[in-house]
DNA sequence: AGCACGATGCTCT
DNA sequence: GAGCATCGTGCTT
């Protein structure tokens, strides 16, 4: 079972979507190649008042993707090396994106952290704005996968002590550990 | 296992 | 000109 995610699944409450990203695919096509991860980790941004959010100082030339329609991808470059990889949420003139920060290959191997990500998946400015379609060559997919021998943890995000202790602590970072562990 | 730090450049003030 | 939704290395406990 292969399916594409339509906009529409994007067209829901950022924290929502988020919960259901994972365990869905990120499908990358690049000169011919095919990779995919299973999404394990992702980190909401939600909406104009969110002080961990690129969108906290409004619509800049960055941040206009945010406030676009959902399903389409954000990229962004920061500390000089490194690419992220978001999907906008929300309607269009809500600024919302989900940041996907890990997920595992076929094979097994955790690719954790966000710019690890978009290093492993050939993910950079030129998929920013792309809408998560095929023709993209970056797409998400339901791949039917069961998620049950996984649990759901929520904590804090990465990084953003400056939002402030309301939104610096919302816990709006999720990801899924095997049961059995720990 | 837990800091501290440097790399390196875009984005916004 | 400062700060950054990070990572890897190399040090200290």
């Amino acid at each position: 079972m292969r399916k594409t995610l339509p906009a529409p699944f994007f067209d829901r409450p950022t924290l929502t979507v988020a919960k259901e990203l994972l365990g869905k695919y990120l499908v990358r096509e690049y000169q011919g190649q095919t990779a995919a991860l299973m999404i394990t980790e992702v980190e909401a941004y939600d909406g104009p008042k969110d002080l961990a959010s690129h969108a906290r100082r409004g619509i800049t030339p960055r941040t206009t993707i945010m406030y676009g329609p959902p399903g389409y991808f954000y990229v962004y470059f920061t500390y000089g090396m490194h690419w992220m990889v978001n999907i906008v949420t929300g309607k269009k003139g809500y600024p919302a994106a989900i940041l996907i920060r890990a997920g595992m290959t076929d094979d097994g191997a955790l690719i954790k952290g966000p710019a690890r990500l978009t290093k492993h998946l050939k993910i950079t400015k030129n998929e920013n704005g792309k809408p998560a379609v095929k023709a993209t060559g970056l797409w998400l997919e339901d791949r039917g996968t069961d998620i049950k021998s996984y649990r759901l943890i929520k904590t804090k995000r990465i990084g953003v002590d400056y939002a402030g202790e309301i939104w610096a602590n919302k816990l709006y970072n999720l990801s899924l550990v095997l049961k059995n562990k720990n």
